[in-house]
DNA sequence: AAATAATACGTGACAAGTCATATAATTTCT
DNA sequence: AGAAATTATATGACTTGTCACGTATTATTT
């Protein structure tokens, strides 16, 4: 029994590559991975904020609409949209109108210098999905994204239904819904 | 030319299922929910955070070890580490100590009170990985890994070298060090 | 041996998420 | 119409992650 108060270099190795095969500590360095590198690309872009970038992209492409509908099509909390508005406000990028229809609902809008913003980081943006392209084929686009799916789906069950033992019904409902345009990998 | 300010659910919607597709807006979501699902985990295993969680286990299962370690395992930066640690040394899961041999470093270990936190997790944490290969196959997971393999390589390239119009090359750059595994998916 | 470079860690500042809860407005139910 | 439920937004508190920079220690050069 060596010195327990020191580093085993052949068990660090060893625990590094059996983790590279744990699905769920793999995700979040390759999302922080994907945030760091759109952050650099926004930098050149103009120097917008990831969130102010995918505001002014959905506004630009959908036009007008509420903190609610951003949200969902951001998949994300209408807390993190509600909060990152008012700057947006303040740099003159979009404004905030209370909906004379609905007093609950804030319709979002761009405005000409949010428009700017928008075609500044654009091109960036677009070099960038380009640049995905480049290295997957559209076949391991459409994979990657019905794993994605497939795995959100998973994510989203309920641990108490995943502790739960009689649950042979499970896979149906992590396939249901996954996209269906699924093609053989390459090789 | 309608009022443009309110919202156009069609055009709404025609967004939300477009963005279905991009990798870059996919994959905050996946993180997001993989991650509100280990937490839930987590509460029933006895509240520890997930950093807690990650790092008792690494010690359980390599032994003592530094903080950048730590950091290597998790793919993570070390800062993240090192703050993570004084409550955890609070709590009495484990002790920190200065290396004799090499003084920048801290050796952190296990205490028995951590080590008994980790058993009363484990198993519902084990519960989670059984539940994943319940709603995915082994091919599957291979694949999955193979292109998150992918996927990290692709954003571990800075910015400058994708934004380069000669970058033909890169695909090989991408594909090299993705798992080697990989079968071909089902159906 | 002294100067220089590299490494480990700590810390401040920030971004992007989550959840819970409060408030106001709208819908639905009775 | 009035009560009850739902919905949209705001806000406080928290977690996980990044980067940059400072300091101490060790390793490398000259």
């Amino acid at each position: 029994m060596s010195n327990r108060k020191s580093r085993d270099e052949e068990r660090i190795r060893a625990r590094q590559s059996r983790e590279d095969y744990n699905v769920f500590s793999r995700l979040p360095a390759v999302y922080a991975a994907s945030r760091r590198q759109g952050q650099r690309f926004l930098e050149i872009g103009g120097g917008l904020s990831i969130l102010e970038w995918r505001t002014l992209w959905d506004l630009h492409e959908v036009g007008a609409m509420t903190i609610r509908d951003l949200a969902t099509i951001q998949r994300t909390d209408h807390s993190l949209i509600s909060r990152a508005l008012p700057s947006m406000v303040q740099k003159g990028y979009i404004t905030m109108e209370r909906d004379t229809k609905d007093g609950r609902q804030t319709i979002v809008d761009l405005t000409p210098i949010g428009q700017e913003a928008y075609a500044k980081a654009a091109p960036i943006m677009a070099q960038r999905r380009a640049s995905l392209k480049n290295c997957f084929s559209d076949d391991e686009i459409k994979n990657l994204v019905y794993y994605l799916d497939k795995l959100e789906n998973y994510l989203r069950i309920s641990p108490d239904i995943l502790l739960d033992e009689n649950h042979a019904n499970l896979p149906d409902a992590v396939n249901e819904r996954a996209s269906s345009n699924f093609k053989e990998p390459i090789e």
